[in-house]
DNA sequence: AATCTTTCCTGCCGGC
DNA sequence: TGCCGGCAGGAAAGAT
């Protein structure tokens, strides 16, 4: 599922394709995904320049000067750039069409993602505007974190999958970044020391990084190929490795709840 | 066939 | 009392 480095890849993947270049319409063949991707969308977007793609959290949003499509891949979904007549598969809800003969195919077996179009300053959009900041700027460090959590009890996983206190940090990278820090995912956030926490901003930003530095190295297979940033068989620590042995110290890593999520952790390394 | 998956939203709770 | 932020739980759809 398209955690943070997943969708960094993809916006890497088909930004030379758009920027600079024109819609021209839009197929919708299924809109109902999260929220209805609205019905007149391809004459909203028709001969419309791309000025930019960027990235905002898990959104991928087109800047389209008085206006910008915000996207979301949700937990299934992909993007593909494809020549306009290649016939569409099961789950290809929506094509935008652009004025290079290739389209930007969005699919989405769970539709939970979403395609929507927003006027004025995007930043201001209810999507966006409650969005803390992004992991790889300088903006969150462990600072933030240690001032965030001042006097909550929420366990710190639950706190770093909070998209107000910090975005694009899902179950998989969460569950990563504490165990390479050796804190246990039930921790109380409010309990956790300045020292911890510069520890584990440091591991969120390294364990992110590498990820998007392992998807990059498969950019040329996505256009005209699966669509899939192709780095999912990465190696890790202990994301769904419970019973298995911990890579560092052998004992078994447990899995437990928290919420409605899964949590990995291994209960020698990690306290 | 119940379970698993992510995100946003609703509503409850305790504190002031 | 009423408001507030914090926090838990629910819903969406499809694969297995």
């Amino acid at each position: 599922m398209p955690e943070l480095p997943e969708v960094e890849v993809t916006r890497r993947g088909i930004v030379s394709h758009l920027e600079g270049h024109h819609f021209v319409g839009a197929t919708l063949r299924n809109p109902s995904l999260r929220w209805p991707v609205p019905h007149d969308l391809g004459h909203t977007l028709r001969g419309l320049k791309i000025n930019a793609v960027t990235r905002r959290g898990k959104y991928l949003l087109f800047d389209c000067g008085n206006g910008t499509l915000i996207l979301h891949l949700g937990m299934s979904g992909s993007l593909r750039l494809l020549p306009a007549a290649t016939p569409p598969q099961k789950h290809d809800h929506v094509d935008l069409i652009l004025d290079t003969g290739m389209i930007l195919r969005f699919k989405d077996p769970r539709r939970f993602g979403a395609v929507l179009w927003a006027t004025g300053d995007v930043t201001h959009h209810a999507l966006l505007a409650q969005l803390g900041p992004e992991p790889l700027t300088e903006a969150f460090d462990g600072r933030l974190l240690y001032e965030r959590t001042r006097g909550r009890r929420a366990s710190i996983k639950d706190v770093l999958m909070n998209s107000r206190i910090v975005v694009g940090i899902g179950n998989i990278y969460a569950n990563e970044a504490l165990f390479s820090t050796g804190i246990s995912p039930l921790t109380p956030a409010g309990r956790i020391s300045m020292r911890r926490y510069e520890k584990l901003a440091q591991a969120i930003k390294e364990t992110l990084n590498l990820s998007i530095e392992a998807g990059g190295s498969s950019l040329r297979d996505f256009v005209n190929s699966d669509g899939s940033p192709g780095y999912f068989q990465q190696q890790y620590w202990v994301y769904q490795r419970n019973g298995q042995p911990c890579r560092k110290c052998g004992t078994a890593i447990e899995q437990t709840r928290q919420g409605q999520r899964s949590s990995f952790y291994c209960p020698h390394c990690q306290r």
